[in-house]
DNA sequence: GCGGCTGATGTCAGTTGCTGTCATCACCAT
DNA sequence: ATGGTGATGACAGCAACTGACATCAGCCGC
């Protein structure tokens, strides 16, 4: 395995899943990683900015998705809307890889400092979201309130989704957020 | 300074928000605020589990709170009114300590690990509210998007809170939940 | 084809967060 | 006073992360 194998990045991925899922996060040192990608400890450093990192990467993928997603919204769509579309459109990105969504879920949902991670990833994609409808013209709170409200609606769908099998995530977040908009209205 | 000083914990707090304040999180050791509070780093660890968490004590009574106004609400309101209710008494509480709620809130938001664990004692406390929402009945999906939802409100309404010195805080929670409704209605 | 440049990797030493273990000490009940 | 109990100190150790410097593959101009 020489010094110079390529895709250095993804053979860090790939181990670091195979190992966490294994035996867990906390017993999987950030060496042993390395060592399965064929690599040194200060090289997964270079990657990736700490040990949870790896487990996110390619989410800057889906905040553009996102984003691009409210930007190309009509202009009439309102805001609550908008956030809609743009979370159906990642729910049928994330149901092309189903498999991998759940061994990573489970993951993350057995670890505290990976679910603290994910959580910040979520709220980051809320101030993307957030700016993308400001650029629409939508008043400050109101955006920071859509783009919260979307994020709670698809954290809750998204669960729902990986729990239950159901087939089609688009159509899931739909109707969840027409379960949103129920609640909201005090039913 | 004798090794029985009482209230060890709190005078750990008190340091560690004064070397956060002074030097930033990232810049201070534990062994510092153990220094600085007549004790040892080791002892710091019996009391908090983490560097992180000498921040948030005392976060399990807001919980408490909100959780006891859930439950107390009049059976014929709404889901989404009952967790305004609460976020309103928390409101008022946290109204109390205003300059307190500023300065800790500078700190965290100064520091990625520290937003960190912000976000995942807030995704506790609506776990905690969804779960109160629950005992009263209500279903499992309507529930958790109800305290989800009052999390995101109260999460805009406390940055705005602080950001403008609003004198009424239980007000401006009341006037972001007819927003959210606005918003949720597709306004 | 050769030498130098560039960027990715390796090596090593060091700091710090955090934990396990055992000793020590203040306080309290008897 | 005596022994038990709970909080603290002392010490050793692991693992995450960082800075500094060496090394090596591939590419570029010549």
């Amino acid at each position: 395995m020489g010094r110079w194998e390529p895709n250095a990045r993804g053979r860090l991925v790939q181990a670091a899943m195979e190992l966490y899922g294994e035996r867990g996060y906390e017993q999987t040192t950030v060496a042993e990683i390395a060592n399965r990608a064929g690599l040194t400890e200060r090289t997964f450093f270079r990657h990736f900015a700490d040990k949870r990192e790896v487990l996110f990467w390619g989410g800057g993928a889906l905040q553009e998705l996102l984003v691009s997603s409210v930007a190309e919204a009509p202009a009439s769509t309102a805001p609550i809307d908008a956030v809609a579309a743009a979370f159906e459109a990642a729910a049928a990105q994330l149901q092309e890889r189903r498999e991998h969504s759940r061994q990573r879920q489970a993951i993350i949902a057995a670890n505290a400092e990976l679910r603290e991670r994910e959580l910040i990833k979520l709220e980051s994609f809320a101030s993307a979201l957030a700016d993308a409808l400001r650029l629409r013209g939508v008043a400050d709170t109101a955006a920071s309130l859509a783009a919260e409200a979307g994020i709670a609606v698809f954290k809750i769908a998204f669960v729902h989704w990986l729990a239950t099998g159901q087939p089609d995530f688009p159509q899931l977040i739909r109707e969840s957020f027409d379960e949103l908009k129920a609640v909201a209205a005090g039913k």
